[in-house]
DNA sequence: GTGAAAGCGCTAACAA
DNA sequence: TTGTTAGCGCTTTCAC
C-alpha cells in the first residue's frame, strides 16, 4: 500500500495540506487545537514526510560524504576510518543528515566521480581525511564550490581543519625515549603528501632530539604495517640499527614489532617501539605497545559539526588542535 | 552561479526540455543529430540532473544503508566492518547508488531511527551485518517492507542470506589441530543470537571433535579482543588449560595470545591459538596467527548485487555459502 | 522524432 | 490563524 502523502493527513484532520506542513515544521501561528488534531492524523496515518520532495523544494542536501584516499586493502582496514566513520554517522544522524562514503583513488575518474555527485546534489560537503590528499586535489574539490572540512591535514590560508596538537605529541615521546636512556631514534613517516601533519611531526621529532641531543633518523613509510616491517629490515640490513624506533602510526610500529621478533631482537630490552594512534588492538601485541593517543573519534565528531555549519551558510570558528596523550606500556 | 537545469540546456540547444530528457536516458528515438546537439549543450554548460527531481519523480531512492548492530568502540575499530563497507561502497556507486551507514543498538529507538528514514525514503533497502542481531528485530525490519540482505546470518524461510562455508572452514581447522597432535580443544565464540553463524560454525567443531575422537569445548565470547582474553585467563584459574585454543574471530585469537604471553605460555609449544576471519594485521602477530579466510569482501559485493536486484524488483537465486580457506602460519 | 501538458510531494508567498 | 496558488526539476503520457 502506498505511503501517506501530506495531502492524505491534511484530508483526515480536514484542514490544507499547508496546515499540516506548517504543523511539521513548528510553524508558531497554529493554534493548539489544530495542531494537535493535525498530529493525531500523522500518528494515526503514521505519516513520514518524502525528503525527496523536501530536499527538491528547498534546495538543500542532507547527505555528507565521508571522503578518503584509500585503495589497497591493507588500508581500508585501519581502525582509524572506521573509528572516524562512526563518529561521523553519529554526529550527523543526530543532526538531520546522512553520512555517504567515496573511497577516491589519486586520478581524475575518481575525482570527477566525486564532483558528479556534488553536482547531482547527492553530497552537500564533505569531510576529507588528509591521509595521502594532495594538495591539487584539494584546490579541485574546493574550486567546485564543494564545502569541505580537513580532518588530520594544514593548508595555507582558507582551508576549514581539524587537527591535533601533534607536535607536542612528539615532543612528549622523543622526551620518554630519551628519559630511558635512548640515544639513537628512528622516526618511520610518510610525507609524500604535502600539507600532512606527517611534516609537522617529523619536524617536532627533529627539532626534540637536537633539544636533547640525541641522534635522530627519518625514513620514509606509506602507513602499512608491511612498509614499518620493511623499515626496521632495512635498518637491519644496513647494519645501523637505532636504539628506538619511532612507528608515525600504530600499524607501522605494528610491522616494526613483528619485524623485531624476526630478527631476534628482544623489545624493549635492545630496541624500543612506539606508536602513534592508541588503537584498541596495540594493548593486545607482545610487548604491548608503548603510543600516543590521538582523540580521532571527537576530532571526527568536531568536523561533521563544522560541516554542517559551513552547509548551513554559518562561518564557524577553527577549533583548536586537539590534545594528545602519551600512553607508555611495555615497548618502549 | 546556479547550476544549469534541463530547460537551460533546451534552450541553449533548441530543443524541448523533453528532448533533453530523451537524450539522457538513452530513448531510441532521438535521431543522432539531435543527440550531438543536445549532448554538446550538455558539457557546454556542465548539466548535472539533480537527483533529488529524479528521486521524486521515480519514485525511487538510489540511496542503500549499511547496517550494523555496534556500540562499543572495541568493535566499532573491527577490521571487518572497514572492508565490508569499502566493498558495498564500491559496488553500489558502480552501479550508481549511495552506501549510507547505520549503527543500531539494540534499543527501540535506534530500530526506529531506521524505520524512519525508510519511510523518509531516504535509504531504499539495506545490507545488515548478522552480528548481534536478533531475530525480532529482523522481523521487525522486514515488516516494514524494507528490502533487507543479511550478510554472515542464516535465517529460516524467506530472507536473503550471503554467508560462507563456514562449516567446511571449522572442519578443516580441527583436521589441522588434531594433525599436529593437538587432542584437547578450546573453542571462543558467541553464541547468544539465534541465527548467528557462530551457532553453525560450534556445531561443526563438536561435530569435528567428535569425528577425530578429541575434546572438545566451548566458551563465550563477544567477539573484542578483551573476551579472547578473558576466555584463556578463565581456563588458567580454572586449571584445566586446552592444548589447542580455537578463536571464533581473529580480534579473540588475538586476545587469546596476548593471555597466553602474559601467562609465560610458549605458543605454539604449550598451546596452539588459531583464528577465524585472516585480518591483514594477524600476520604481524607474534606468531603469526594461523587462521581460517573468508573472502568478505567478495562476499560483501554480492550482498550489494543481491540487494539492487530486489530493490528493482527482481528476484535473484540466493549466492552459495563462499568457500573458505584454511591459512597456516606459526600459531598453530 | 519531437513537443506540450500534467504531476511526483513538498514549502514559500500571499490572500482570505 | 488558515487556505490558495505556484513551482522546485524531472519523467510519463499522449498529441503532433
Amino acid at each position: 500500500m502506498p505511503r501517506a502523502t501530506l495531502k492524505d493527513v491534511a484530508a483526515h484532520a480536514g484542514v490544507s495540506h499547508q496546515t499540516v506542513s506548517n504543523v511539521l515544521n513548528g510553524h508558531p501561528s497554529i493554534r493548539p487545537v489544530t495542531r494537535e488534531r493535525v498530529q493525531a492524523s500523522i500518528s494515526a496515518l503514521d505519516y513520514h514526510p518524502n525528503q525527496a520532495a523536501k530536499a527538491l523544494r528547498e534546495a538543500r542536501v542532507t547527505t555528507l560524504c565521508f571522503t578518503s584516499f584509500e585503495h589497497d586493502p591493507d588500508n581500508l582496514s585501519d581502525p582509524y576510518r572506521n573509528l572516524i566513520q562512526a563518529a561521523l554517522t553519529a554526529e550527523a544522524n543526530a543532526r538531520g543528515y546522512s553520512l555517504a562514503t567515496a573511497f577516491l583513488a589519486h586520478d581524475e575518474a575518481s575525482l570527477d566521480e566525486l564532483r558528479q555527485r556534488y553536482l547531482q546534489r547527492t553530497i552537500g560537503g564533505a569531510v576529507i581525511i588528509g591521509t595521502r590528499l594532495q594538495t591539487a586535489q584539494w584546490e579541485r574539490i574546493t574550486s567546485w564550490g564543494m564545502k569541505v572540512v580537513l580532518l588530520d591535514h594544514i593548508l595555507p590560508g582558507q582551508a576549514h581543519t581539524v587537527s591535533a596538537d601533534y607536535e607536542s605529541g612528539m615532543h612528549a615521546l622523543v622526551a620518554h625515549h630519551v628519559s630511558r636512556g635512548r640515544r639513537d631514534l628512528a622516526l618511520v613517516l610518510p610525507t609524500q603528501d604535502d600539507g600532512s601533519t606527517a611534516l609537522m611531526r617529523r619536524d617536532a621529532f627533529f627539532a626534540a632530539a637536537r633539544h636533547w641531543g640525541v641522534r635522530a633518523r627519518h625514513i620514509g613509510g606509506d602507513w602499512s604495517y608491511a612498509s614499518g616491517e620493511r623499515a626496521l629490515l632495512d635498518l637491519h640490513a644496513w647494519g645501523d640499527l637505532p636504539d628506538a624506533l619511532l612507528g608515525g602510526n600504530d600499524r607501522m610500529a605494528t610491522g616494526a614489532l613483528s619485524a623485531a621478533h624476526g630478527l631476534g631482537l628482544s623489545v624493549p630490552g635492545d630496541l624500543a617501539v612506539s606508536g602513534f594512534d592508541d588503537f584498541d588492538f596495540v594493548q593486545y601485541l607482545h610487548p604491548k605497545l608503548t603510543t600516543v593517543r590521538v582523540p580521532h573519534a571527537e576530532m571526527a565528531r568536531e568536523a561533521a559539526r563544522h560541516l554542517i555549519a559551513l552547509t548551513n551558510g554559518e562561518t564557524p570558528q577553527p577549533p583548536d588542535p586537539y590534545p594528545v596523550s602519551l600512553i607508555v606500556r611495555d615497548s618502549a
